[in-house]
DNA sequence: AAATATAATGCATAAATTTGCAAAAATAAT
DNA sequence: ATTATTTTTGCAAATTTATGCATTATATTT
C-alpha cells in the first residue's frame, strides 16, 4: 500500500513535466522508484481531479488544473497550510484550528477545493468544522485532505 | 463537408449537457441532425480544445474549459463581437477592424484565446492585425476565428 | 475552368484508458 | 489478538479514443 506517497509524487510531476500518457507517467514514477500498473494510475488521477487538455498542436496532456493555478493561488496554499494549528476528529467530522481570524479564509480555501468528499463547512474566528458527505469513510476524508492541504497529516490528532 | 456547422453546435452541446464520452456526443448530434463518426468527433474535441475533467463522483465528462468561464466572460465575447467592424485578409495576414477605441481590448482578447494557430496580434485604436503562425493556412485560420469569434465569418471580407 | 493542392471524413485498426473481479494489505471493531 | 471491514492493486477484458490510409469534397492557382 502505497498511494499514500504515490499520490504526492504524482502531482509534483504533473506539475513539473509535460505528461501525454499514463505509460509516461508509469515510467517517470518508476524512475523515481515508485512501481505499480498503468490501472492504478487511471485511478489516481481520478481521484486527483487531474484533467486532460489538448496540448494546442496535435496531442493532449494530463494536467492538474488546480495546481496549473495563478502564482498567487499556489501562494494561498502555502498561506494557508501555515495558518494551520491542528486538526481534531470528532464524531465522524473535521475540527481545523487555525490562528485567531483565520478561520473564514481557510475554509473559503476548502470549500472551493471542490472535493466532492466534504458536504460543507462552517467557519467560526479560529476554528472551522468540515462536514464530509454521507457514506465518505475516515480514509476518504484522510486522503481528500492530503490532496487539498499536503502535509497536514501531521498536525492531525486523533480524537 | 460539414465541419463548419458541425463545431458550433458541439460547442453549444458541451455547454449545455454533461457529455461523458465521444459516443454520447455522437448520439446527440445525430438526434440533431448532424451525422458523422467518433473518429471525426476526436479530432474536433481537439480541435476545439475541449479537455475532459473528472466529474468528481466516478466518471469524467468533457468540458469546454473556456466557454465554462464566468458569465462576465461570455458577456465580454458578445461585447467583442458587437464591437468588431470589418475583417479583411492581406498578404496572409488579418485585419480586424474594430469601433474606434476598442482594437487593444479586442486585441488582449484574442491573445489570450490561447489559439496555437495565431502568433500574435499588434493593435492600434480601431485595427489589429492578426499574425497566423507559419504554416497556417487560410481556411485553419479561418476556422480557427470561428472558434473564438462564432457568427464573424460574415463580416470577413476578400482582400 | 482545368489542374493542383488542402482539408474533411469514414473505415478499420491501433493505442490508451477504464473497470470487474479476486487477492493482498491495511484499518477498525470486538 | 482475532475477526470483520474497508481499501488498494494487479490482471485481464471491455470500453473508449486516436490514427493511418484511401477517398471525396473544397479551395487555390494557373
Amino acid at each position: 500500500m502505497q498511494k499514500a506517497k504515490r499520490l504526492p509524487v504524482i502531482e509534483k510531476i504533473l506539475t513539473e513535466t509535460f505528461i501525454s500518457s499514463q505509460d509516461e507517467l508509469l515510467r517517470k514514477l518508476k524512475a523515481k522508484g515508485i512501481s505499480c500498473t498503468q490501472a492504478t494510475l487511471s485511478r489516481d488521477l481520478r481521484q486527483l481531479g487531474v484533467s486532460r487538455v489538448p496540448d494546442g498542436g496535435g496531442g493532449y496532456r494530463y494536467s492538474l488544473v488546480e495546481k496549473n493555478a495563478s502564482p498567487a493561488e499556489r501562494e494561498t496554499k502555502l498561506h494557508i497550510i501555515s495558518v494551520i494549528s491542528e486538526i481534531v476528529e470528532a464524531k465522524g467530522l473535521l475540527l481545523v484550528k487555525t490562528i485567531p481570524g483565520n478561520a473564514n479564509a481557510t475554509a473559503f480555501y476548502i470549500d472551493n477545493a471542490g472535493r466532492n468528499e466534504i458536504a460543507g463547512t462552517v467557519a467560526g474566528d479560529d476554528t472551522i468544522l468540515v462536514i464530509p458527505r454521507d457514506g465518505i469513510s475516515r480514509k476518504q476524508l484522510h486522503t481528500c485532505l492530503e490532496i487539498i492541504l499536503p502535509g497536514l497529516h501531521e498536525r492531525l490528532k486523533k480524537s
